[in-house]
DNA sequence: TCAAAAGTGTTGGGATTACACCCATGG
DNA sequence: CCATGGGTGTAATCCCAACACTTTTGA
């Protein structure tokens, strides 16, 4: 009685419907001091024009994660990246076009990582998460939903790592976490925790682009954050 | 010329897919101190009669929130209950029947809950969760992801909440974390750091089911859990 | 020489751990 | 009366937050 209201005995008869990924991609204008998220206008009707995140329709011999590091190369041109599933937005009717399931993949990329002439030729642009145009169908909601995700677990991620470029002073990764967390940070207190991790490798080079005196370079230890990975860790701030 | 690489503009064209959602049901059982899944034969080929998640295909006017929840009210008739998307699984050879993209949540519900005639039904079973059986497709990899994630997030969810009875004592509540976190606690900084939260409710009752003095029951006080959720809480043991 | 950013140590308080004994009761 | 599980408090330690001044150097 119960048993026959289950669905999926109909195999072969059920309905079939589109799915879609859709990419998140962060980046950290270290100038700005701004965490920037990658847009371009949509290329197909619903919503030409519109401002959208990063998106495709997944085909039916591709993998989805596949389908997302597809779109990202397609972009940007840039592979191996930091690049996660995040969550899937299927309500019957967040697209007017037909019956979508969009899976949102989040990436944290180096701002100055993407091929120009890509970017250029999407007419993608960087908006400041703080002043998000307004997007396609869910899309807005996708970014919220990223945003506060990465604001529960940047402690847990590798967000120093992707968003800043492969020589970066302390000054800058505090800035990156202030932003983050939107609160300032006790600089004092911020040395000690990060350097205590032994993830930052300290170079000899300055940075002088904001001061007189010069920053010290730091890099990231690759070996180290992974080994950190199986032993599960934690950075907090205050 | 990347830009004709970019798929979506196929929208009324493009490839369309089965998509099934597939739940991981968590219990507690008291008595034997053990978290359990719910399991049940599959209904239809291929692998019918191996054992598998319970699951569904999504219809096409039918939110996939929606699904989860329906075919998890036609297991067990529960509503209302824990019960959250987690992954998506999406690997194009992972279903040989066809190309199926599974969405899979998991759900807490109290292990006395599920109306037995409807388990009978389907001849679903508890198994513990250290001794689960081969099962279809990529149905254990979405159990140890769970269980992964479980372990990993119990601190910020309502564990104790949802895969307790109404009313339940400190040693079963302590049982339960140890059983998660799969090492002994000290039950005296167990006690206090747990009622320091304030969301239990001390009950006049007693339980002598596994001791003659008898332990005092409690119950979860819900507002608090709620107003807790907001300031975004933590309890962590040792 | 001075403005502007980089860099550096210490201390008090609060939180966490470690730890051992008494209590209540049914059989 | 005793075996079994339930319940309780404190001291030592560690970790973290709070806090202010010196250094460097280009303009």
């Amino acid at each position: 009685m119960a048993k026959h209201r289950l669905t999926n005995k109909y195999y072969y008869g059920t309905d079939r419907m589109l799915v879609a990924v859709d990419c998140i991609i962060f980046g950290f204008d270290v100038k700005a001091e701004q965490i920037k998220i990658l847009l371009f206008p949509r290329e197909i009707e619903p919503f030409q024009g519109s401002w959208s995140l990063i998106g495709s329709f997944v085909q039916k011999k591709e993998d989805i994660d596949k389908a997302a590091a597809r779109i990202l190369r397609e972009l940007t041109g840039l592979d191996q990246v930091f690049l996660e599933q995040h969550k899937v937005y299927g309500h019957t009717n967040r697209d007017p076009g037909d019956r979508v399931i969009s899976i949102s993949y989040w990436s944290f990329i180096k701002i100055e990582g993407p091929d120009r002439s890509l970017i250029k030729d999407h007419n993608a642009e960087w908006f400041p998460v703080r002043n998000i145009p307004k997007l396609v169908i869910d899309h807005n909601q996708m970014v919220e939903d990223a945003l506060s995700l990465m604001r529960k677990n940047a402690r847990y991620l590798p967000i120093g790592f992707e968003l800043l470029p492969e020589k970066f002073t302390l000054p800058q990764l505090l800035k990156l976490y202030q932003e983050i967390y939107q609160k300032p940070i006790d600089d004092r207190n911020f040395r000690k925790k990060i350097l205590a991790t032994g993830l930052l490798k300290k170079l000899d080079s300055k940075d002088k682009t904001s001061s007189k005196k010069g920053a010290f370079q730091y890099s990231f230890d690759q070996t180290k954050y992974e080994e950190l990975l199986q032993k599960g860790f934690d950075i907090e701030f205050q």
